[in-house]
RNA sequence: GCGCCAGUAGCUCAGUUGGAUAGAGCAACGGACUUCUAAUCCGUAGGCCGAGGGUUCGAAUCCUUCCUGGCGCGCCA
């Protein structure tokens, strides 16, 4: 809608110029057109007379005059004023709304999707959470988060692949193992000094006792091979446990890529290799650095220890350059906000190599405050034994938890409160746009008993649509696309939500004053056909969300 | 000390990339169920957009200096 009417100011500038009532001769780069907040303002408005006066040497008003006579007769739009210092308001023909009924009719649940992405391929890499213990509340939120904006990419046709990066090579795994050998030993009588950095939660004694029965008590065998065996063992049942988990979530990745395996293919050594060509990295007091100063970061970093282990950092870096060699244009990664120091040296790392640093875009999720009753929620930290993801998702169900977690744009920080989640009132934002989607059906369902058809798009009479609340409805699901194409570009699934609930409250307010089923055939049917297509985009953008839409409530 | 994020109604938060009179939900108060589901709707009230300065036709939005809260500043992961 949007596009055909900056078509038609294209057009009408052009005639300007030609009939000499404008005289620079100059198309604008961008024709900026924004829905006012005030309705009275009409459907679009422009600033491009303002934007234009420098360059036509004419006062805003004059320009917009111009270019209101040109586009008098246009049969796009109803009315076009001038306004204020220089606004140009356009108020569209009803029809044209009503055209994006069939729209949405025809296209279904494709409704909504662009080409905007037009193929670019993107990878967004989430969760990630180290295989040494299961998905806590914290990890729930990124991993959302992580999900959505995939899922926001793919409507507007980028091409998405959603990646977990499995850290299984470093120190966590070691201590993971040796934490499970003590408990084994603790299984088996011995009475063992528990490590003070060992995982002291629940869980690792469960994974012993899964290993005694499943491998045996390892008695015997040294102790290195020892820990070898019950980190290995630990890492896959734990990942187990993740995937598991995330499924419950609705969240399946394409891709679980192994860090172990970056060392195992020598491409940690490889990617470094690669730095070191460049002249990127340098070696200081036995250690290997890479010079990440020079693209803006405020310390040089190692790769390599003076004792000869890799850090965390180096498969890091390997990691990342192998993404883009995989062929991605962007790579997109979510991180807990704690780790936000990382993202200047990632960029300068890339900046290095050559790309620009926004083909890395890093999305920082903030913390979430468990609270219950409007209390905050204190974990045991000493013990280990925080909130599982999966306890809240048992308690509060997958639809709720993830649509608490996407209300709030990700870099606020966020208090998610169990009962408020649970609660099937009023307060619940959740039930509130399932609600809508419930009550469009069941009138369908209402429909059917009286033996009222469904409306066909040939045979309606969308004339009989004639009050502003329906043209607003008509006009709230022409923004559907838009709003994704937004959400897309700027990593923003929570404009997906906020437009959701928009959409219900139009949509409840309209069923309270008005009926759908009434006496006249042709105002039913166009009613009908009204709210399907409302029923068509709520169910399109919970499943966007990830969220599902009941028919019954 | 340096860096990142936040600061908008009593509370929790939006704010269309710089636009016209700053919005919503809770909470408060008053109304609407013999009518397609009241998990809903309608109305009232609520503001120095943390503070100062700057940029311009125009600032909650951009620049700058402060204040407050959260989180980071390892040859840890």
């Amino acid at each position: 809608m949007k596009n055909q009417l900056r078509q038609a100011i294209k057009t009408a500038l052009q005639q300007c110029y030609d009939k000499g009532t404008l005289s620079s001769g100059e198309l604008p780069a961008e024709i900026q057109l924004e829905v006012p907040k005030n309705p009275e303002h009409g459907d679009f408005a422009s600033n491009l007379a303002m934007t234009m006066a420098k360059v036509e040497r004419k006062a805003p008003r004059m320009i917009a005059e111009a270019l209101v006579a040109a586009l008098a007769d246009n049969p796009l739009c109803d009315k076009v004023e001038i306004a204020g210092p220089g606004f140009i308001n356009f108020r569209l023909a009803p029809a044209c709304w009503y055209g994006v009924l069939n729209q949405v009719m025809t296209e279904g649940a494709q409704y909504g999707r662009s080409e905007v992405g037009a193929g670019t391929k993107i990878q967004v890499e989430f969760v990630s959470a180290n295989p040494t213990g299961p998905l806590h509340i914290g990890h729930g939120r990124g991993a959302v988060v992580g999900d959505a904006v995939a899922a926001v990419l793919q409507a507007a046709g980028f091409e998405v692949q959603r990646e977990y990066y499995v850290n299984d090579a470093g120190n966590q795994v070691k201590t993971l193992g040796y934490s499970i050998l003590m408990r084994l030993r603790e299984l088996q009588g011995e009475t063992v000094e528990f490590p003070e950095d060992g995982y002291q939660a629940e869980y690792v004694r469960e994974l012993a006792a899964k290993l005694q029965s499943e491998i045996g008590d390892l008695a015997g065998v040294d102790e290195a091979e020892a820990i070898e065996a019950c980190a290995r063992f630990g890492v896959e049942k734990v990942l187990d446990w993740i995937a598991v988990d995330l499924k419950a979530f609705g969240i399946n990745f394409d891709n679980w890529y192994s860090e172990k395996s970056l060392y195992d293919r020598n491409m940690v050594d490889g990617e470094l290799a690669k730095l070191k060509e460049k002249g990127l990295s340098f070696e200081q007091d036995d250690a290997l650095w890479l010079r990440t100063t020079d693209y803006g970061d405020d310390k040089d970093r190692v790769l390599i220890k003076s004792d000869g282990s890799y850090t965390y950092f180096a498969s890091d870096v390997a990691y990342h350059m192998e993404k883009f060699e995989r062929g991605f244009d962007r790579v997109i990664d979510v991180w807990g906000a704690d780790h936000h120091g990382y993202i200047p040296r990632m960029k300068a790392m890339l900046s290095g190599l050559g790309h620009p640093p926004e083909d890395l875009e890093v999305l920082l999720i903030q913390m979430v405050n468990l609270l219950r009753d409007g209390q905050p929620f204190t974990m045991g930290k000493r013990s280990g034994n925080f909130i599982t993801l999966r306890e809240v998702i048992d308690e509060v169900g997958s639809d709720a938890c993830r649509f608490f977690f996407l209300i709030r744009r990700c870099d606020s920080q966020l208090d998610f409160d169990l009962e408020l989640a649970k609660q099937q009132s009023t307060d619940n934002p959740v039930y509130y746009v399932q609600y809508a989607h419930a009550r469009v059906c069941s009138i369908n369902r209402n429909a059917a008993q009286a033996g009222v058809a469904q409306p066909q798009a040939d045979q309606v009479d969308l004339g009989k649509l004639e009050l502003e609340e329906e043209l607003a409805l008509a006009k709230q699901l022409a923004r559907f696309q838009e709003t994704i194409i937004g959400a897309a570009q700027n990593y923003e699934p929570h404009r997906v939500v906020f437009y959701l609930q928009d959409l219900a409250a139009q949509f409840h307010s309209y069923y309270n004053r008005q009926r759908v089923l009434v006496d006249d055939a042709a105002t039913t049917q166009a009613r009908l056909y009204l709210v399907n297509c409302v029923r068509i985009v709520l169910a399109n953008a919970l499943h966007l969300l990830g969220v599902s839409a009941p028919e019954k409530m």
